[in-house]
RNA sequence: GCCGGAGUAGCUCAGUUGGUCAGAGCAGCGGAAUCAUAAUCCGCGUGUCGGGGGUUCAAGUCCCUCCUCCGGCACCA
């Protein structure tokens, strides 16, 4: 059994959760279940991001202090990611004393190598937001994008991480392994921004600014930059690093201690992909820790914009289509229609679309197929020959594994769904309910039913990742003890199982009418 | 401005190293069937593969050029 860790960035707890953490967590829970189901052992990790100024002032604003208000949105991430079926195996926050702890060692280990030295931040400060602005934020009028008050320049004392020390390297790192960055475009995009002087890392704010952060271990007066605070959660879930071990023997450079690291996968969206893919690795370089082994950055949601919709103004959120359609349902149309790591565009036209797809497709296949056993066989799968679709069925579970390994999960979930359509069109072909008025049709009928309880076997195993409700309910549905494995699909014995026919697993659904 | 990507049927898109590659799904039209959620299945596309030029026996598939659209260009989590 090989072991599998992913994760998705911990998303920063001062704001609700909306659709681009809800896709990101889908598209890493959907992943984490395909490898589980393939056999492997799976951490999946998420949790939020809690330290910084932002933080500090949401919470002064709602008159609470700032751990207070990280509980009450940890909390709102987690109920969330319940509704959404997601099955992490461990939710981190970053102000936990492991992680504060593991933090500090990581932060010491880059002093001690050498790698942090002090100097002078220099930005465009607003007194009346108290922050820095970026370039971009303040635009060519130098004002702050709040209140419109003009910033300025000014210096501080900071920490700054030596990241121009592994420019090289890293640009070396990326050429050498093409597929460490997907998708290509975002690879490119990378290779282009190494293409310039690295400039080196800010890792710290004053503390008289900003006081909630973790302290820099050879200065109090500082705290770490939010960015390196959160990054390091990856490596202080996967226990990589005992910060309570002799500074030697903590787990940097040298025998690394047993652990999950280095991660297999990080995922996140697109705009974060410089700090994973740039500020990232060249700290884990600076700490003497292996590189992740892949990133992976998506793309973002749009909503398409019609006419209608400008007129009318009604701007759909796509998570509470789970209330009209069902969990499984979204989570299939978000898999099913963005191109993994592209962009994509939402329209109610579009998820309708999708939605009729799974329940006229596939509920009908499901439906149709327990019904005749039921009506034709007393409701138990005949032991005939399950061999009608072996070759579509064999190729269509390639297809998938195809699409899930190398990321491409639309086209996998494509491939799950064709074959759904396949065995429609193998219903039509054999046309059992005339092989069930023919004496001489029953070892038939048998085959032909025996064909399709398999297929729906193999169609549980493959919707599971995405559909983790529906595929148990047909699993259970088909008499099955559970969701098969991809193990199990090869020898997957269905003669004499005990099928039930329930209501249909999509029932009919629509947008309330404008 | 610099770098990168994309422009293929009404819509969303597939199209490895150039040679049945002109395709799929949806929508539309016609038909079949009745096990099933009026759900299914079959048939039907005269598309300048963004424009132009070039290489080649042969180009969505390579080269040049032009047009249009999109993305990225750091400390914002």
């Amino acid at each position: 059994m090989s072991s599998f860790y992913l994760t998705t960035p911990i998303y920063y707890a001062s704001g609700e959760p909306h659709i681009g953490h809800a896709y990101t967590t889908i598209l890493a829970d959907v992943l984490a279940r395909y490898r589980r189901r393939a056999g492997d052992d799976v951490l999946f990790l998420t949790g939020t991001d809690e330290h910084g100024q932002k933080i500090q002032e949401a919470a002064a604003a709602q008159g609470l202090t700032p751990l207070e208000l990280c509980d009450r949105m940890a909390g709102r991430f987690e109920d969330v990611w319940e509704t959404l079926a997601i099955s992490h195996d461990r939710f981190i926050r970053t102000t936990e004393a492991e992680h504060i702890a593991v933090v500090a060692a990581l932060l010491e280990r880059l002093w001690d190598n050498g790698f942090i030295y002090e100097s002078e931040y220099t930005g465009w400060y607003s007194v009346g937001q108290e922050r820095y602005f970026t370039e971009k934020e303040i635009g060519p009028e130098r004002v702050d994008p709040i209140a419109g008050e003009p910033v300025q320049r000014i210096r501080e004392k900071n920490y700054f991480f030596r990241m121009s020390h592994f420019q090289d390297r890293l640009i070396r790192h990326i050429e050498e392994n093409p597929d460490w960055i997907v998708p290509r475009t975002r690879r490119n995009e990378v290779l282009g921004f190494l293409g310039r002087p690295l400039e080196d890392l800010s890792i710290s704010r004053p503390r008289s600014r900003i006081h909630w952060g973790i302290p820099l271990p050879w200065d109090a007066g500082h705290v770490t930059y939010v960015w390196v605070d959160a990054l390091i959660n990856y490596v202080t879930a996967s226990g990589a690093i005992d910060p309570d071990a002799a500074p030697d023997e903590r787990g940097f450079g040298g025998p690394p201690r047993p652990s999950r690291w280095p991660a297999d996968l990080h995922l996140m969206g697109k705009d974060i992909i410089t700090t994973h893919a740039v500020y990232w690795p060249t700290l884990l370089m600076g700490a003497d820790l292996p590189l992740p082994r892949k990133i992976l950055a998506h793309g973002w949601w749009v909503v398409g914009e019609t006419k209608m919709s400008k007129s009318i103004g009604n701007v759909v959120d796509p998570l509470a289509l789970r209330r009209l359609f069902g969990t499984d349902a979204v989570r299939w149309y978000l898999m099913r229609e963005m191109p993994t790591g592209q962009d994509a565009s939402y329209t109610p036209e579009r998820f309708l679309a999708r939605y009729d797809e799974l329940r006229n497709i596939f509920g009908n296949l499901a439906h149709r197929t327990l019904s005749m056993v039921k009506r034709y066989r007393a409701a138990t799968v005949p032991d005939g020959p399950a061999d009608g679709l072996a070759r579509e069925t064999a190729d269509a579970i390639a297809a998938y594994r195809r699409g899930l390994d190398g990321y491409r999960l639309h086209e996998g979930f494509a491939a799950a769904m064709k074959l759904a359509r396949t065995a429609n069109g193998f219903v039509e072909a054999q046309e059992p309910w005339a092989q069930a008025r023919r004496p001489d049709g029953a070892a038939e009928l048998d085959r032909t039913l025996a064909t399709l309880a398999r297929t729906l076997g193999v169609l549980a195993c493959l919707f599971e990742p995405v559909m983790p409700a529906r595929a148990r309910q047909l699993a259970r549905r088909l008499g099955l003890g559970g969701v098969p494995r991809f193990g199990d699909l090869e020898s997957l014995e269905v003669g004499g199982l005990e099928v039930a026919v329930d209501a249909p697993l999509f029932p009919p659904a629509d947008f309330p009418p404008a």
